[in-house]
Parts: C-alpha cells; sequence; structure tokens
RNA sequence: UCCCCGAUAGCUCAAUUGGUAGAGCGAGCGGCUGUUAACCGCUAGGUCGUAGGUUCGAGUCCUACUCGGGGAGCCA
C-alpha cells in the first residue's frame, strides 16, 4: 500500500500508474474468478476489478462477501476501459478492508420516499443524492461570487426576530429568556437598514415559516438569499435579478454538467436563458389569463395529456401480454414493476386531466385584485420560453412596507420571478415604502403595533432614500436547476411539516 | 384547516366474489472469466399500521385513530 492516493476524479491523469483509492463500496458483482468492486470516495464513481490468483485467494474470497457500503483502501493500476463508468477503471493488486458493513439498508432497487428521507443520512451516499448537493454546492457558490464581486457587503441578521416580517400566522415561536420571539421569516427589515450604511448589501441564511403546507415545493426551513439596494428603481432591481439569475444558471452549466447529466436534467432548455427576462405586469397577466392565448394553451395540454395517456394504456396492455407470456419470475416481476408504475402515472396524467378544465375556470374568471394561484403562475411561465418578472400586484395583497406605484396608487411597485416549466416563484422582491408618513399610516391602517416598527421607522427619519431588494429561495433553484420534482431532494436534511428526523 | 390516495417480509409489491400469507430484490451458502438492475441452485425471513365492530370465518367489509403520499389554501 505504498502507492500514490488519488481521487477517482483524476484517475485520467494516472492512467498506467499503480495508485490507491480510498473509499466506500457503492455496489459489487462478484464472479467466480473476477469480481467488480464499484468504489465512490466522494469524487467520482470507479469501477475496480480484482481477479482470482494463487496468491490472492484468501483476500479475494473475503472482499468477495463485503457487503455494500463497505469502506476500503483499493491499490491498482488505472487504465482506460471504454466499457467502465467514467472511462478508466482500475486493476487490483490489493485490498485493505477499513470496515465491514453488513445489512446496507438503501440497495440499488426502488425505494418509497418515505423510507429514503427516513434513512436521509444514508441516502446521502446514492449517486443521485450526491450529485444534487454538488449542484447545490455550486448553486451556493454562484450566488456568493455573484454579490461579492458586484460591490455587496454580506450582513448577516438575526434568526431571533422580535416582530413578525409578514404574515403574522406563519412564525415558529421561541421562548427567549421567558419572552416570546419568532425565528425568522426573512431579513429584510435588518438589511434595509445596513443598505442605508453601506449603499448594496445582502444577507444569506436559513429562514423559517411555520406554514402547515404540504407540497413539492414546500420547507420550514429553507435557504434564502437576498439582497437590498439604496438609490434604485423598480427597473434597476429587475436588470440585477436577472443578471443574477443568469450568472447562477451559467456557473452551474460550467461546473456541473457531470452532475446534471447524472440528474439526466434536459440541460437545453437552461441554455437558452439569456437577459433579458420577460416583463409583465400584473394587470397584463390577468389578461393574459383571460386570453385565447392561454384557453389554447390549456387545450393543447388536454389534448397532449389525453394522447399521453392512451400511450400509456396501450403500453399497459403490450406490457400486460408480455407479462403473461414471460418465463421467468424475475421478468415477470420486472414487468410488474413497470406496469405498477405504468398506472401510477396514469393516476396522475388522469387527475391533471380532470384539473385542466378547473384552470381553465380559474384563468377565465380570474378577478383583478386576487393572488395569482399555483395554476395561474404555471400557466404564465409557460407561455414563456425564459422566466418571466411578474410586477405590481394590487397593494392589497402585499406587504405594508411595498411602495406603491405613483402612477397607480391601487398596485405596489414589486415584482416575482417565475421559473419556466412550472417550477414556479423563485424571487419575490420590492422598492419599500420610504416615506415616513405613508410608512406610518400603513403600518396603523393594518392595526401592526407600532412600538415594534420605531427603530425601522428612523430608517424614514433620517436619511431616507428609495431603496429595494429581493429575496431568492436556493432550494426551489436548485429544483429547477436539476429538474428535481420535489424539493425536499435538493437540501441534505429537509424540514417539513411532520419530519424532523434524522 | 380542507379534499383525494395509501399502510402486507429489511425493501418494492401481489393475494380472484370474505375461506388458514406469495414473489422479486436484499441477506446467508454454493456455482459461473468482463459484469452494467448480471445469471443459476438452495436456505432463512410475517402480531397483514393501531383499536374496536360485522361474520361460522376478515389482509380483504364498516368505524375511529396514527403515520405516510399527492393536492388546495399560503408562500421562496
Amino acid at each position: 500500500m505504498q502507492n500514490q492516493h488519488i481521487k477517482i476524479s483524476e484517475m485520467g491523469r494516472h492512467v498506467g500508474e499503480e495508485v490507491l483509492l480510498k473509499g466506500w463500496l457503492s455496489k459489487s458483482r462478484a464472479g467466480g474468478k473476477v469480481q467488480f468492486l464499484m468504489v465512490r470516495d466522494g469524487s467520482g464513481l470507479c469501477q475496480a476489478v480484482m481477479e482470482k490468483s494463487e496468491a490472492n485467494g484468501e483476500l479475494f474470497g473475503e472482499v468477495k462477501h463485503l457487503g455494500q457500503e463497505s469502506s476500503l483502501e483499493v491499490a491498482g493500476v488505472v487504465r482506460e476501459e471504454p466499457r467502465s463508468v467514467g472511462g478508466y477503471e482500475l486493476a487490483v493488486n490489493d485490498v485493505r478492508i477499513v470496515h465491514k458493513t453488513e445489512d446496507y439498508p438503501i440497495t440499488p432497487k426502488p425505494h418509497g420516499p418515505d423510507f429514503l428521507m427516513k434513512n436521509r443520512h444514508l441516502h446521502l451516499r446514492s449517486r443521485k443524492q450526491w450529485a444534487l448537493a454538488r449542484v447545490r454546492h455550486s448553486v451556493i457558490e454562484a450566488i456568493r461570487d455573484f454579490f461579492n464581486n458586484n460591490g455587496f457587503v454580506l450582513i448577516d441578521t438575526p434568526i431571533f426576530a422580535p416582530a413578525a416580517g409578514e404574515g403574522e400566522q406563519t412564525l415558529f415561536n421561541v421562548d427567549y429568556f421567558g419572552e416570546q420571539v419568532a425565528l425568522a421569516q426573512t431579513g429584510q427589515l435588518y438589511l434595509e437598514a445596513a443598505a442605508l450604511s453601506h449603499g448594496k448589501v445582502y444577507c444569506f441564511g436559513p429562514t423559517f415559516r411555520a406554514e402547515k403546507s404540504k407540497t413539492r415545493r414546500h420547507l420550514t426551513e429553507f435557504w434564502m438569499v437576498e439582497p437590498e439596494i439604496a438609490y434604485v428603481d423598480l427597473d434597476g432591481l429587475l436588470e440585477v435579478a436577472e443578471n443574477f439569475v443568469t450568472h447562477i444558471i451559467q456557473h452551474t452549466l460550467k461546473h456541473r454538467r457531470d452532475e446534471l447529466e447524472i440528474l439526466e436534467r434536459d440541460t437545453s432548455s437552461l441554455e437558452k436563458i439569456q437577459v433579458p427576462f420577460y416583463r409583465l405586469s400584473y394587470s397584463d397577466a390577468v389578461e393574459m389569463l383571460h386570453s385565447e392565448k392561454a384557453q389554447d394553451y390549456l387545450q393543447g395540454q388536454l389534448k397532449e395529456k389525453r394522447g399521453q395517456l392512451e400511450e400509456l394504456q396501450s403500453s399497459i396492455e403490450q406490457l400486460t401480454e408480455e407479462q403473461k407470456a414471460a418465463k421467468k419470475q424475475w421478468q415477470k416481476d420486472k414487468l410488474t414493476h413497470q406496469i405498477t408504475q405504468a398506472r401510477e402515472q396514469t393516476g396522475e396524467l388522469t387527475e391533471q386531466i380532470k384539473n385542466i378544465p378547473l384552470h381553465m375556470e380559474l384563468a377565465k374568471n380570474f378577478k383583478w385584485g386576487k393572488d395569482l394561484g399555483g395554476s395561474d403562475e404555471t400557466i404564465i411561465s409557460n407561455l414563456h420560453d425564459r422566466p418571466v418578472f411578474v410586477h405590481r400586484y394590487p397593494k392589497e395583497i402585499k406587504a405594508f412596507y411595498m411602495k406603491p406605484d405613483e402612477e397607480d396608487s391601487r398596485v405596489v411597485m414589486n415584482f416575482d420571478c417565475l421559473a419556466p416549466q412550472g417550477y414556479g416563484e423563485i424571487i419575490g422582491g420590492s422598492m419599500r415604502e420610504d416615506s415616513y408618513e405613508a410608512l406610518l399610516g400603513r403600518i396603523r391602517e393594518l392595526d401592526y403595533e407600532e412600538a415594534d416598527y420605531q427603530w425601522y421607522l428612523d430608517l424614514r427619519r433620517y436619511g431616507s432614500v428609495p431603496h429595494g431588494g429581493f429575496g431568492l429561495g436556493v432550494e426551489r433553484t436548485v429544483a429547477w436547476l436539476t429538474g428535481t420534482k420535489h424539493i425536499r431532494e435538493t437540501i441534505a436534511y429537509p424540514r417539513m411539516m411532520g419530519k424532523i428526523y434524522p
């Protein structure tokens, strides 16, 4: 074991050399005279091939009985091998067993989400979860780079917060030396204060929402980055936001190709994305929902889904035939599994088909003044091939600190950014009310506790300037970039309603 | 909070109209020189989520509860 220890990702540079890999056995296939060990070491995956010889007979037998996820060190010669993952493999000379694992719970077969979440601490080792974590890492790297390289100063805002930022019902309450405080839902108010010191600032950390939402888009603890800029207007904010999102995409595409491929993400829709994004006022969005175009789109969807359903049903019939004809038991089971899956998809499609007329009704009858629902957002984002900014929402459905539009006092100067392909809202932002009187009026109108907001009002007493900012949800962004259906896989230890272990 | 679906072996799932619990994978043992969800043979593995009810008889029907999945509302 004198060989140089290298990472699997570096194997291409060591062809023909004797090296040492240190890692874990992710899978193995044993033959009588040769066995294939799939080794992972955190940097990648490598097939190590061990041939039985007179000298290594005992070791060969021992390695053969190693359980999945045993940890080991493997010495051998790197060689090119097109049949192997990554194009290289290791011809094994020696193996040192570090730890023998027995009965590893997660097998290379399908598992249910509940089981995987209960074994999240082990699930993190699986290939897709590994890839997902690395994409997340790069997304966060891109976020930090963008702000650090564009003159923003990082400000860490508190997690114990005395007053509600928005929506008082969704707070997690904490006992703070006998006083009831809440876990922060946003750092924004504190950030506004800091923006008046530095001009451009951002905060980045976890935020907490006690929303009782059990959907694929919600967590109770999620990471949000929030920039805040002094002397900016709404157009300026939109420009920052679109440059920011584009930077994240390009950075990820540049550094995480392999991971996106493991995740089977079709990157072509991401490659296309460039500035400027579409800009649509709320009022125009409402009109779009009422338009022929929206109805046509939904009709098209209906037709497409029905086609898919028919296709699925005929494939189920075919699979059933095949299953009857299958001789081997394992073939039958494989087909049974496929049929089960197809049936599940059928159920999903049927549900979607059932919902489309409902969505058509919702869109057609959408009343100005209401908030956009999930289906409305999906319609709007799917009518565009790039992200869409929807701006200037009705004042009544938005937070107290948002600044009304001078040209139309019914709406505020805010915006949401809708990611394509129905991944929903990834950004929410606004211009902030900078007039003392107007802000105080709003606080009184909504019957908030005036005393709690004195420091916030101070910002309008002393050198108030036009300012604004936005927040981007990391998990939703990662879900979109990776094409992950459920947000719970985009963070190592998801916190959701009723889920706190491990 | 509301609506829909589900809970059977370690895992993924079967079990006809209610009639004494099955398979694959995984695990163990053996066989096989290159496997890509390998393959072949054998072995072990179960309080059918919990509690009650209907019935001669309940995994299957009914009620309540618990847990999970999907969605609505709300949101990033």
